[in-house]
DNA sequence: TTTGAATATTCCTTGACTGGAATATTCCGT
DNA sequence: ACGGAATATTCCAGTCAAGGAATATTCAAA
């Protein structure tokens, strides 16, 4: 059986500032707990505490090397999510109006 | 200036049962408020709310016919989305060891 | 085994979100 | 103008998640 629908807990723990920012840092490579604290100037527990969240909603994993935690991405909610939106690729043709604008907009990430 | 952040707004809209399968139900098309409460067994003052939650992260809009609105998906959050989530890519390559089986499991949606 | 570093957890308070019920608004037909 | 249909809004109570501070755990080194 295919799962047609989005997980929410992937959703719900990327919706939020310090996780979304704790997950773009670690696009670029895996980090320890405190690197992460200390990279987005937040206390040590808060970021135990939001990467708890994201390691539970399968987001993260940490490898454990003696005292430290290296966390890094899991690449399967990408991916989830990735699939799922192709399952608007109809919807977002259809709708391919006045959307050649915003195209170009988030294309052009070089300044003018 | 461009914006590499996800916006936070549009995820946490996203992050609610009841409002994903709102967006997976406009999937196939408009819907009007009365339509979307039947199909999901929602009350009306309920998915009113959750259609304004929806409006305001710029998800959804109206098209307003005398007594009715008709909600449709904008695709401007969802490409935004499928833009974010290719920053990701490079992570996700890296990454892609035992990860066959995983995108096999996504892509057989045929009943064995 | 004591110390210190790195990380996790608990407790508590506060703010935000959700749902239900009732009510308000808008519009068409008569 | 009135009644009814479709939708939005308000009010209120309950729930839940986030932050701060303090504390607990785990590990290596001396």
């Amino acid at each position: 059986m295919f799962k047609s629908g989005m997980d929410i807990m992937a959703l719900s723990a990327l919706a939020e500032p310090n996780r979304i920012n704790i997950v773009q840092l670690l696009r670029d490579g895996p980090l320890t707990v405190g690197e992460i604290a200390e990279r987005l100037e937040l206390s040590q527990p808060k970021t135990s505490k939001h990467l708890k969240v994201l390691r539970e909603s399968g987001i993260v994993e940490a490898r454990i090397d003696a005292n430290r935690r290296f966390y890094r991405l899991r690449p399967e909610p990408f991916l989830a999510l990735d699939n799922w939106l192709h399952s608007f690729r109809h919807m977002m043709e259809d709708r391919l109006d006045n959307l050649d604008d915003y195209l170009h907009q988030l294309q052009n990430k070089k300044e003018p």
